[in-house]
RNA sequence: GCCUGGGUGGCGGAAUUGGUAGACGCAAGGGACUUAAAAUCCCUCGACGCUUGACGUUGUGCGGGUUCGAUUCCCGCCCCAGGCACCA
């Protein structure tokens, strides 16, 4: 092929032959490196978007770049193909979630292969087929067994029109997504995975994965949120028994004043029991509960609480304190009751200026008392103890630890640490999803379905209305079972797991795609290939994802299933795809094929552009991949979202920056064709003849580029940089004039140029490369080519530029040879004409060498 | 409020360890080719000033500091994005 370059019958060429060859399998060869790059495997929505092109190219291009080095490239593709849009299609267009599941996967692998990435997909994994989930169920039933899933009452969102559980993103301020009705809370008993059990090493973890960003794992520190701090006990005044408190502030115990429980808390009516304020309290209580999570947690959520004719005592003063019920305390942290210290806690202060409380001083700014009565805030800053007996005059934040082994001392308290990180709640109760292998009997209670009995299938014939509950619930073919442990009728489980569940070892999976034998890993494969050395998605999988796959991954360790302590050694997460909106009066939000000139195409109306934000279906602010596909081909889609911005940053999509994209692959293609015949049958240039000028500079950009290439790709993921290093060789290439058409040394060092801008260029935009590889006579194909290699001493300068200042100003340059002694290079820099001038009647204080770069003369006027 | 990032030409971005700010691309302008247009190839392109140069001044959010030298390090402030948010 030759003449235009036309990358539909190119890519559509190549796409077939690296099929047909299995150029993309991969095996297990202990005589080769390995290694394991991974992608986070899509929603099969139905389409794929830009998010998922950029994701997928930027691992293709490392994917191929670590082939061409050598190393047995493990690069896998799959489905997380459980969820709720699937259950939403069910019942707005009445197709079964599996039918629409598979249909929406068949197009996007089309899609994606189209786009030529280099997967292996012998090892395609769907979450959603009962070959997969049966592993997981039985990963759920050893957890049962060591106590890391177990059951608790929990509350989630209800819908009372509908009758049916909402998740969180199906309430849409505090009302149902489908009827608009009010969204209560109801309680249910629900499945949980302990990763508290965890939270240390999670945690001693973060400090110990050096390849991953630093903004993500701070991110997983706070929520995992650990504090220090002491348990305190708080006796009651009038009855026996006491309250405990969790607080980090032990410093402030001596201006406790009041007590506060969660107004949830099982404490606060054991209190009022048989008290007259007891109907009170318990409408209040109710009423707090009815509010749902966002409510509760906005910021205009007003404090209240309600006084429990009841007190305890302030261990150390032994003043007597109010206990309340209070609607900003949470049930679930620490204890769930809290001591209250109003003078240096804002919550508190508030809470005691409402229902007028003792504020008592215990800690003192240096330079001016603090008076009770004259305080508008909280003072949250450091100080001196004051009113803190024996404490008095140290500094608050030294008397943490005092206070604290003080405590301890007298028995009434001791140090502990609380973690912000609660256990994984994986219930749900909905369709589409990986059963929870349980069985519920009235006589033997919860019992596990026996692993031979696994998988627990989801059923196909079911109805979806949305209304009425989980709809598992409603087919009794599936409900109705015998009990494993009595044999005697008894029902199902009907809850669902988490799809974050099936997330959490997809990887572990693609080792050994079909393996059918308990556990469904083997482990040699497993052992050979894990962990990833390069994870690659989105931020906002920085938290949940990524922790519930590092958990479960310790949890298959502890069961000897997987040897590694960490899923992923190196994470990337790369930016998002961003676009300009554009409206139009009449017809609103526009996508960009319903604007022409500027103008909406329904009305002819000018168009107002809007800000520029992530691409997505409500602010119809997208670009098909299909559409680039068809009219530019797959690499130039794949080198405009590489060449736009670095994988991390937000990538900014620019029309014109496409056709940009196209024009560079059109210009690398013609030169080459330009060549094509002359350098044919021509090596490249090996010797170490001397070059005319012209072909030593051109030869020293192709070694400079490798070099340049290689480290940005190798070092950094920098493909912008990478590629406009290519350009700038491409550039020069076009300077050379073209020689005769007998000159072979001229045509060999040309050919070296070529073949490196090719191999250069492979992993970035394959076809096209595997295209001009074949066109200029070679048999093999170009993914399976090494990596070009550079001589340090052919991509050395001869003669370097050195920088002249005064003062740290630059004043002039001069050439020298490389080479050039440092002393040399100064008294040049002191002769040149321009500095001389510049010098007179100056006097030098110091000349500073900064070698191969400059000289900096510091002078005094 | 707290914790992270980030702020560089008309635009996307580059400058890898404190050492020539603006690589490469886009847009714009000019030229060549062409009957013409498109395409292509070549050149110019931060701002201001004048003596139009191998010119001077200025310039990386703002104000200070360290240094021979700061886009880069330190302190204070402003703005933008993301995460967390009654976690006691």
């Amino acid at each position: 092929m030759s003449g235009k370059y036309h990358p539909k019958d190119i890519e559509e060429k190549w796409q077939r032959r690296w099929e047909e060859n299995n150029t993309f399998k991969v095996t297990e060869d202990l005589n080769k490196n390995k290694y394991y790059l991974l992608e986070m495997f899509p929603y099969p929505s139905g389409k794929i978007h830009m998010g998922h092109v950029r994701n997928y190219t930027i691992g293709d291009v490392i994917a191929r770049y670590k082939r061409m080095k050598g190393f047995n490239v493990l690069h896998p593709m799959g489905w997380d193909a459980f969820g709720m849009p699937a259950e939403n299609a069910a019942i707005e267009h009445g197709i079964h979630p599996s039918v629409w599941t598979h249909e929406n996967i068949d197009n996007m692998k089309a899609q994606l292969k189209r786009m030529g990435f280099s997967y292996d997909w012998d090892r395609e994994v769907s979450t959603c087929e009962p070959e997969y989930y049966r592993w997981e169920q039985l990963f759920f039933l050893w957890m049962y067994e060591k106590g890391l899933a177990y059951k608790k009452t929990s509350s989630v969102n209800w819908c009372y029109q509908c009758k049916t559980v909402l998740a969180n993103e199906q309430v849409e301020s505090g009302l149902c997504w489908r009827c608009g009705k009010e969204v209560g809370e109801k309680v249910l008993d629900q499945w949980f995975f302990r990763i508290t059990a965890y939270v240390e090493e999670l945690l001693e973890y973060c400090d110990k994965l050096p390849g991953w960003p630093e903004r993500v794992m701070t991110m997983q520190k706070n929520w995992i949120g650990k504090s220090y701090g002491c348990e305190l006990t708080f006796p009651m005044a009038d009855t026996d028994g006491a309250i405990k408190v969790f607080t980090t502030r032990q410093d402030t115990i001596f201006g406790a004043t009041f007590m506060l429980i969660a107004a949830e808390h099982p404490l606060v009516m054991e209190l009022v029991k048989g008290k007259s304020i007891e109907k009170e309290v318990s409408d209040f209580v109710e009423k707090i509960k009815k509010h749902d999570k966002m409510e509760r947690t906005s910021e205009y959520y007003e404090k209240e609480g309600m006084f429990l004719d009841a007190y305890c005592l302030n261990p150390v003063t032994d003043q007597k304190m109010p206990i309340f019920a209070a609607n900003f305390v949470l049930a679930d942290y620490g204890t769930g009751c809290v001591m209250a210290v109003p003078t240096h806690d804002q919550r508190d202060f508030e809470f005691a200026r409402k229902y007028d409380l003792p504020l008592i001083v215990v800690i003192q700014p240096k330079d001016r008392p603090l008076d009770p009565a004259e305080m508008t805030e909280a003072y949250i800053e450091e100080g001196i103890l004051v009113n803190s007996g024996q404490f008095n005059g140290m500094e608050n934040m030294k008397a943490l630890d005092s206070i604290a082994a003080y405590f301890e001392s007298i028995g009434k308290g001791k140090r502990t640490v609380q973690y912000r990180l609660r256990d994984w709640g994986i219930s749900r109760q909905r369709y589409w999803g990986a059963p929870i292998p349980i069985v519920n009997c009235k006589k033997c209670g919860t019992v596990p379905v026996p692993e031979a009995d696994l998988p627990v299938v989801l059923p196909m014939n079911v109805t979806l209305t949305g209304e009425g509950g989980s709809p598992l619930a409603n087919h009794p073919s599936f409900i109705e079972t015998t009990c494993p442990s009595c044999g005697q009728p008894a029902l199902r489980e009907t809850d669902t797991m988490d799809t974050f569940v099936e997330s959490s070892w997809y990887f572990d999976r693609y080792c050994s795609a079909h393996y059918d034998e308990k556990p469904g890993l083997d482990k040699a494969k497993v052992d050979y290939w894990m962990p990833v050395d390069q994870y690659i998605g989105g931020i906002e999988h920085a938290i949940m994802h990524l922790l519930y796959a590092r958990f479960y991954s310790k949890v298959l360790r502890d069961f000897g299933i997987l040897s590694c302590d960490e899923p992923f050694t190196n994470l990337l997460t790369q930016g998002m795809v961003c676009k300009e909106s554009m409206k139009c009066a009449t017809h609103g939000y526009l996508f960009p094929e319903e604007v022409e000139d500027g103008k909406c195409i329904h009305c002819k109306k000018p168009v107002a552009i809007g800000k520029t934000e992530k691409m997505s279906k409500s602010l119809k602010n997208v670009v098909d991949p299909n559409y680039l596909i068809q009219n530019y081909g797959a690499d130039t889609t794949r080198i405009f979202c590489l060449f736009a911005a670095p994988p991390e940053k937000d990538l900014e999509w620019s029309d014109q920056g496409v056709d940009g994209a196209f024009r560079f692959l059109n210009r690398t293609w013609r030169i080459i064709m330009d060549y094509l015949e002359a350098v044919k049958n021509i090596k490249p240039f090996e010797g170490g003849d001397q070059l005319p000028d012209e072909l030593k500079t051109l030869r020293r950009k192709t070694h400079q580029t490798i070099k340049k290439v290689t480290g940005d790709i190798e070092d950094r993921f920098h493909f912008n940089t990478a590629i406009s290093a290519v350009m700038e060789l491409v550039n020069v290439l076009y300077q050379v004039p073209k020689p005769a058409d007998d000159d072979r040394t001229a045509l060999s060092v040309i050919r070296e140029s070529i073949e490196s801008i090719i191999l250069l260029l492979n992993p970035i935009v394959p076809h096209i490369c595997e295209e001009l590889w074949e066109d200029i006579g070679h048999r093999d194909v170009l993914a399976d080519a090494p990596w070009p290699s550079f001589d340090p001493a052919i991509a050395a300068e001869d003669e370097i530029t050195i920088v002249i200042q005064i003062n740290g100003k630059l004043r002039s340059r001069i050439n020298v040879p490389a080479s050039e002694e440092a002393e040399t290079i100064k008294s040049l820099a002191a002769a040149d004409d321009k500095i001389v001038k510049l010098l007179e009647g100056k006097q030098v204080m110091k000349v500073v060498y900064v070698p191969k770069k400059l000289v900096n003369i510091v002078v005094r006027e």
